[in-house]
RNA sequence: GCUCGGGUCGCCUAGCAUGGAUAGGGCACCCGCCUCCUAAGCGGGUUAUCUGGGGUUCGAAUCCCCACCCGAGCGCCA
């Protein structure tokens, strides 16, 4: 027995359909679909042959019914139109548990995939405090970097530093230049100080051309690899990335890798891809584009500068460079980015076909989380910080614990408090398709009720209760899970390995968090109506106890898909 | 204007790549359930002809075309 019952049967089910559609004659093959709970597992639609065949959809099915199936498939079943494919309920409990045994905590993980995945995700500039609007790529990609693991890739977190720019440049000279004010120095916050240095030197900017100059020859300077100088501005984005980096990491989110964009500079990197591309160029003033019409661009999408005027490289080129250099680390590369990224990747991929590149990133885009006044704008002070978002998440999470488990100690109620407050946040963004625009709200972002992770939890903890009741588990005998609760739960528990897979094939991380949710619901159901601990004989007793423990696993492994972690009580 | 996304109950959302059995969930609202493994739960009720219009098909939320609305982009910025 394999470690996905589901696809399992699934491969019997179409050996199945191929009996039918030769017993039939019929050329076109059908396609098998998930059956209707209720109606068995699979199904299959009869209607495409109806022509060909000069017979009703209903009188095909009654026919093909006809086909003996291989077991644990039951005697096929005519319904209307459709053939169903019904397992031997005891079989399939069998069958079921006996992946869960095999898998043990691991159940839901697929087979080792030697394709080496390089998956970039975050990269925010270091220039101030991670806002929730940006926030959704880390939740995103760190919960694809775990559905990539739970499907058997290998997988490198990367965080892409953008050290260089004028951003950059212009924070360096706030820090180094500005004297921080009383409140300044007040804030103990790195990154929340030089972000108000910065909001103030981006004001003097405005007014003052000559700082213009000062930062355009700094950043010639250190384009010109001035080693010295891009020590000291590293420095300074180093300081508000460890900040970035804890606040992520307190969402339970960390990285492998870290590259730092000035590196592409200082080691030459960026120099040879601007060699590489001063052939296949234009000029236009002094500064080089690439024409990238014919790329399914056009008009001024269609330029592509990757040398100004000044002869200084832009963050295109360093982006060219990087992905040059990407190549080499990894099979595969993918890249979380904001859908603001779309045109500039359209021309990267497009530039590496026109450098005879056959090689290209995947590209995974967000739409932007605003708020209910508007796009989240440091500048203009609509914002929502995460560390504040976590605090208040945990600060609230706290309170609900504490009125609802008075019995338990304070630090008790503290760590569960972090637990369910960290998890709300993380499944409130994650659980929904990443092409979708979120408007954040406080109410849903710190919902500890119906979808969302608290739900999941909770289902989570009421199963480590009875097991912990339950004491040592015995399989009992699987083939008495009969009750229809329990099939349907041991159905959820037999599709969680192909559903991971899926979702990480197709790189969307909400259908596991809407698969849990699913889940969690049928637990609760089942939780309902099967009780587990006073269940007669002992046999069915324990093999209950054996299906919570199952259903435990899915539900741990399902939330550390999405980074929430499973409390066993709460 | 052009390009790319999105538009599903009052609100949020799944389903759309592989078109099929009454379009699932959640929130909110109303009713009910703790001598029984944690009521952050469960059951029931009210709520959508899936933005609009054409088309393809035995069959369309799903595919195609047109229109509308929202978001993003169209820098020698990052």
């Amino acid at each position: 027995m394999g470690h996905d019952p589901w696809s399992e049967l699934r491969d019997v089910a179409e050996g199945v359909r191929r009996s039918i559609e030769t017993a039939l004659h019929v050329t076109t093959p059908g396609t098998l679909e998930e059956a209707p709970e209720g109606r068995g597992l699979f199904a299959l639609a009869t209607h495409p042959w109806a022509k060909a065949l000069k017979a009703s959809p209903g009188d095909i099915a009654s026919r093909a019914a006809r086909v003996r199936p291989a077991p644990p498939f039951e005697p096929l079943r005519a319904e209307g139109p459709y053939i169903n494919f019904q397992v031997n309920p005891a079989s399939f409990s069998e069958l079921v548990l006996a992946s869960v045994r095999l898998m043990g905590d691991r159940y839901g993980t697929s087979p080792a995939r030697t394709e080496r995945v390089l998956l970039e995700h975050t990269s925010v500039n270091p220039t101030g405090p991670l806002h929730v609007g940006r926030a959704r790529n880390p939740l995103l990609g760190d919960s694809l970097g775990r559905l990539l693991r739970y499907a058997g890739h290998p997988v490198q977190r990367e965080y892409y530093v953008n050290d260089i720019g004028k951003q950059m440049v212009l924070l360096y000279w706030a820090v180094t230049n500005l004297k921080p004010t009383p409140e300044d120095e007040a804030e103990e916050r790195v990154e929340r100080r030089y972000v108000r240095l910065y909001q103030r030197a981006n004001a003097l900017l405005e007014k003052d051309p000559a700082l213009g100059k000062e930062i355009e020859s700094l950043i010639d300077r250190f384009e010109g690899g001035d080693g010295q100088l891009t020590r000291a501005i590293r420095a300074v984005g180093d300081g508000v990335l460890h900040r970035i980096v804890a606040v992520l990491t307190r969402l339970g989110i960390t990285f492998d890798s870290f590259f730092w964009e000035s590196d592409l500079i200082l080691d030459g990197s960026v120099h040879r891809v601007i060699e590489r591309l001063l052939p296949l160029s234009k000029e236009e003033d002094g500064a080089h584009y690439l024409d990238l019409s014919g790329f399914g661009l056009e008009g001024d999408a269609a330029k592509y500068f990757f040398v100004t005027r000044r002869g200084t490289s832009l963050y295109t080129t360093r982006d060219l460079a990087y992905h040059l250099r990407k190549m080499e680390r990894c099979d595969r590369a993918i890249n979380v980015l904001g859908e603001d990224q779309k045109l500039s990747f359209q021309r990267l991929k497009a530039t590496f076909q026109l450098m005879g590149i056959d090689w290209a990133p995947e590209t995974i885009y967000y739409a932007f989380v605003s708020l209910p006044e508007g796009r989240m704008s440091t500048r203009k002070g609509i914002v929502v910080y995460v560390d504040d978002l976590i605090d208040e998440a945990i600060e609230r999470a706290f309170a609900e614990v504490s009125r609802r488990r008075a019995d338990l100690s304070e630090p008790r109620r503290r760590a569960i408090a972090e637990t369910i407050g960290l998890g709300a946040l993380r499944y409130n963004i994650v659980r929904v398709q990443a092409e979708k625009a979120i408007t954040f709200r406080w109410e849903d972002a710190l919902n500890f009720e119906g979808n969302s992770a608290p739900f999941l939890q909770y289902a989570h903890a009421r199963a480590c209760s009875i097991l912990a009741k339950a004491g040592d588990l015995s399989p009992g005998e699987p083939r008495l899970l009969l009750h229809p609760q329990e099939q349907r739960l041991l159905r959820w528990i037999a599709k969680f390995p192909s559903t991971v897979r899926d979702a990480a094939d197709s790189r969307r991380v909400h259908v596991v968090a809407s698969f849990a949710s699913d889940f969690a619901s049928q637990f609760n159901q089942f939780y309902r109506d099967c009780p587990v601990l006073t269940a007669e004989p002992p046999a069915l007793r324990d093999a209950r106890a054996s299906l919570v423990d199952a259903a435990r696993i899915v539900l741990h492994n399902g939330l550390d898909c999405l980074g929430v972690t499973a409390p066993r009580e709460m």
